[in-house]
DNA sequence: AGATATTTGTTCGTATGTATC
DNA sequence: GGATACATACGAACAAATATC
């Protein structure tokens, strides 16, 4: 469980989290967790944890495929 | 941008601009920009930009489905 | 082809706390 | 002190695309 601050955002905080699991190797190349699954894990709106996975998209560690989930690594190109 | 007046609450400076959008017809009867957008384009909190709506709404100017959006025109009733 | 489950996308509704004038 | 505005978060409903069986 996470021991919210309050100096910063709850979604910076469950970034913070995401994106240590994600260097570590914990979170491999591949399927991320759900953006259900976040609010699952870490007991936050929904609302918030699409900050997380915007914010985790703009750092360029995830990349998103609409309608169907978030994957770790690179956004992949055309010719592959 | 607007240039914020301090005679009026930014709110209704914000429903002014959009009334007169929906009177020229640039919004056209139908849906409306969402609330967010509001937010987005005059950089207004969500809270100022729920008075906006709330005001237009008052006006009878929109109606709004709940969890939906905002409509231009006003609104519909159950037999048709 | 069709039904179903999963997942992201979008939007309004509401509440709380803080800051400023 | 009250009104206004900002920031953040939670909750809920529904839409739409995708993949799977």
């Amino acid at each position: 469980m996470i021991e919210w601050r309050a100096d910063s955002a709850r979604w910076e905080q469950v970034a913070r989290v995401i994106r240590k699991r994600i260097e570590s190797g914990e979170y491999p190349p591949g399927r991320l967790i759900s953006e259900r699954g976040i609010v699952e894990e870490f007991g936050i709106a929904y609302t918030t944890a699409r900050k997380v996975t915007a914010g985790l998209r703009t750092e360029g560690l995830i990349y998103t495929r609409p309608n169907y989930g978030s994957f770790v690594g690179p956004e992949p190109t055309d010719n592959e």
